[in-house]
DNA sequence: CGAATTTTGAACTGATCGATACACAACCAA
DNA sequence: TTGGTTGTGTATCGATCAGTTCAAAATTCG
């Protein structure tokens, strides 16, 4: 048919979201996006139509991923509370790089924009309570967590949790810290 | 000696303030900065010398009049436990307006800069956190709070809740949903 | 090979960015 | 009133913004 791409578009949208996710939204220009992915103008905007565009591809790359690694903890081996105790300590070694967490950066950037971006701040949210909260109906289950919990509750509560940590690391929070913060939300919710 | 303002200062800065909270940093243009405090670009610059100036003093303004709201209710009566909970209680009210915390949005968004809007948020977490620190000392000695637990730790961990909360409260959740993350937090740190 | 189709690079669009220059208006002290 | 000083309005600065145009380069199919 016609010329074949010279490079490889996840690749392209995983240099992008290295970008945004350093700089923000509004602050990676469009010609740091060509850097970044070494990419020309024009392939940039014929692959991905605009910014907003390639900032949205960007999201959802980072949460599918994010997502993925958080559910093959959560329907890995172990009691619910030994894998949530899991979750946790992955988020508090990730979140000691100073970035912080592209979906945190992004909600209090730009909130829920009424466009793709919000939707997938939305699904992200709304995946992420429901793995949750199965997990924490398990854990009720095998008896690692309290009685008489409710899974919807304890979701709010641990995703609240880990958005908290991401946030702690902004503020320059070391690892002691926040796994005094990961221990005392743990006691929360563990059998005892 | 010469020609007065026209205008008050705390005023401008106040509105400002209002304009960097709803866009953040980046997206809040010098144009908009004007209209929002009514000024024309001479009296902005020659009073603000920059936007990141006028920026700083925007946060400022913001995070003394929190920290004295705040710290009004840890030092008012009451035990510890329940001077805690009153400032849950405030930052969920105010946390479901959907503009976030002024001051979460800005660890988000600009990091930790290496400038004085950078030193102002160091100041915020260290006030917050001896702030939590003293009321979880004063926690352990009237009884309202746990035994045996670490005040930094606790302070870490009330700041990292409301830091979630605020967050959660951008992601949508509503006015149960953060209670019920209260609720679950307090019953890390409560004594039983 | 050659026509059709797509990618690519570079120049360029109008708009807007943060910040400045400067004339003039407004005020106080003498 | 007058001289000195400061605030304000307008026009404008060069730089950069997101996005477009267009012709040359590269590929597949006939």
């Amino acid at each position: 048919m016609a010329r074949p791409r010279e490079f490889d578009e996840t690749a392209a949208v995983e240099k992008a979201m290295q970008a945004f996710w350093e700089h923000g939204y509004e602050a990676t220009s469009t010609q740091e996006l060509c850097e970044a992915t070494g990419l020309g103008r024009s392939s940039v905007y014929n692959t991905f139509t605009s910014k907003r565009a390639l900032f949205q591809r960007s999201l959802t790359h980072y949460t599918t991923r994010e997502l993925g690694k958080r559910k093959a903890i959560l329907d890995g081996p172990g009691t619910a509370a030994e894998r949530i105790t899991a979750v946790l300590d992955t988020v508090i070694e990730a979140g000691l790089g100073n970035r912080g967490c592209f979906v945190v950066n992004t909600l209090a950037e730009l909130g829920l924009p009424d466009d793709e971006v919000g939707a997938a701040l939305r699904s992200d949210t709304e995946q992420n309570l429901a793995m949750f909260a199965e997990c924490a109906r398990e854990g009720v289950l095998d008896g690692s967590l309290r009685d008489g919990l409710d899974p919807a509750g304890v979701a709010e509560f641990l995703l609240s949790t880990i958005s908290g940590l991401r946030v702690m690391g902004r503020r320059g929070s070391n690892r002691d810290a926040l796994y005094a913060v990961a221990d005392l939300a743990l006691s929360a919710i563990v059998a005892r």
